[in-house]
DNA sequence: GGCAAATTTTGACGACCGTCAAGGACGCGC
DNA sequence: GCGCGTCCTTGACGGTCGTCAAAATTTGCC
C-alpha cells in the first residue's frame, strides 16, 4: 500500500497548493519526525483537558472528536477520516485539548510529537500552510453545520447525515446501498444535537416515509435521501 | 492613536506567539502591503459568492459575517471586532467568499490585497502562523457555538449573547449597565438561529424575570445575566 | 414634527422536541 | 443457553418553537 511506501502518503501535511514545496528538501524534516500508531476501536487518542501532545493525521480508520459538558452531555463535533488532521487546534493555540479523540474503528494515525512540531513548522512553511488550509476547511464545515441547524429540520439533517455516512461507508449492490453504521445511535444524536429518544423517532419517520430501512446497525436505501447537496 | 503610528497596530497579522519575528525585518513586507479603508455603517465589504480579494483586519468598528440561503433565510455567523481577521478563509482555501461582510458601525479595515497576500505569507512565516492561530481560535468559537446550541436553552443562549454584547458595547454608571445594541433584533435572532418572533418572546421572558430591561435598541441590566462563563 | 417604510411585537395554532418512565433488543461472558 | 448489562425504542405529557396574520412601534427622511 502507498501508506507503507511513505510515512503518511494520504496525509494533509503535504498539502501545499498555495506554496510550492521548498527546493532542496526541508520537507525531509517532516519525514524524519513521523511516528505511527495503531489504535483499537474504542481507544482514546487524547482526552479533553489534556495538554497538547502533538499533531496527528488519520491515515486509516475513523476518529470521533467529542466534547463533554460538566453536566455529562456530550457533543460529537467531528468525524475525522483518513487524510485529515486532528489535534492541531490545541497545538496552534497552545492551549489544552478541548475535545476527546476516540477511534470508532481500528485506526492508524501519524504523529508529529509536540516537541518536534514547532521545528517542523519552522523548517517547512508549506506544512504550516497546509495546517492553515486544513483549519480553514474545518471552519467551513462548522459554518455549514451552524447554518444547517438554523435552517433545516432535524429530520432533513438526519437524512443528510445518513447520506454522507453512506457515501463513505456504504456499498452498492443491485441498486441497493447498504452500510453498517460506524457510530452508535447516541453518537448520531450527539452529532445532530438532539436527544437519543428524538433520534429514534426521527429514524422511524424516515423509515415510515420509505426513504430507508434499518435493522440494528445496518441501514439500506435505494438513493440518497436528499438532493445530494446543491 | 496607536493606529496612526502604525499601519494596523492592534492587528492579528502581528500575532506570532509561536514564532519569533524574523530577524532583519521580513515583516516590512507586510508593512508595505497595507491599505486602509473606511466603511460607513451598512457598507458591504465583500459579497457572498465573490472571489477572494484579499485578507482584511478590522481595526475599528464592528463587522457582521453573514450567510444567506437560497430560500432567503440568513445566518449571522460571526461578529468581527477590532483586531480580528476576516476574509482569510476564502484566501486560504482559494475558493469564493461563502459569506458576506457588512459593517454594522462606522468601521475601518486594513487590507492586504489578494495579489500581495501570497508574497507576504511567503516572506513572513510568522504572519502565516498568526493566520493559522487566528483560524484555530475561530474554530474554537464555532465549536462552542455548536455545543451551546445542543446543550443550552435558547433563553440562556440569548442571555449569554446579551451579556457578551454588554461587555463589549456597554457602559456602567451607578451600578447599571447600559448599551445601545449594535445589531438589530433580526440579527440577534440570526445569531441564535431562531425566528424573529421567537426572539421577541425570549426577550420578553428575560424582562419578565427581571433580568434586564429593554426599550428599542437600548438595554440595561444590573449584573451579567449568566454565570459569566464557567 | 410628521409621514411612510421598515422593523418589531402580539396572538393563535399546530408541530416538534425534551423529559421521565417503562419496556424491548442486543451483545457478552459464564 | 442463560442471565445480565447496555443500548435502543416506545408512550405520555408539557413546554418551546415555527408559521401566518395583524397590530404596534421604531426608524429614516423631508
Amino acid at each position: 500500500m502507498a501508506i507503507e511506501a511513505h510515512p503518511c502518503a494520504n496525509c494533509s501535511f503535504y498539502e501545499h497548493s498555495l506554496w510550492r514545496p521548498v527546493a532542496g528538501g526541508n520537507i525531509s524534516t517532516l519525514n524524519r519526525s513521523f511516528t505511527r500508531r495503531n489504535l483499537d476501536a474504542g481507544h482514546v487518542l487524547y482526552h479533553q483537558g489534556a495538554p497538547s501532545d502533538g499533531v496527528y493525521c488519520v491515515s486509516q480508520g475513523l476518529i470521533a472528536i467529542r466534547s463533554f459538558a460538566p453536566n455529562g452531555s456530550s457533543s460529537l463535533l467531528r468525524l475525522a477520516y483518513p487524510g485529515e488532521l486532528i489535534g492541531y487546534r490545541a497545538f496552534l493555540t497552545e492551549r489544552d485539548h478541548r475535545t476527546e479523540a476516540q477511534a470508532l474503528l481500528p485506526s492508524r494515525v501519524c504523529i508529529v510529537a509536540h516537541r518536534d512540531a514547532k521545528n517542523v513548522l519552522r523548517a517547512c512553511p508549506e506544512v504550516l500552510a497546509g495546517l492553515a488550509i486544513h483549519c480553514a476547511d474545518e471552519l467551513d464545515r462548522c459554518h455549514d453545520r451552524i447554518q444547517d441547524a438554523a435552517r433545516s429540520s432535524n429530520k432533513d439533517r438526519l437524512a443528510q447525515l445518513l447520506d454522507d455516512l453512506m457515501a463513505s461507508h456504504g456499498t452498492e449492490k443491485h441498486d441497493i446501498r447498504r452500510m453498517r453504521l460506524p457510530i452508535s445511535r447516541q453518537d448520531l444524536a450527539d452529532i445532530l444535537g438532539v436527544q437519543a429518544e428524538t433520534l429514534s423517532r426521527l429514524m422511524k419517520r424516515l423509515e415510515s416515509e420509505g426513504r430507508m430501512r434499518s435493522s440494528g446497525r445496518w441501514i439500506e436505501m435505494h438513493k440518497p435521501m436528499t438532493g445530494t447537496g446543491i
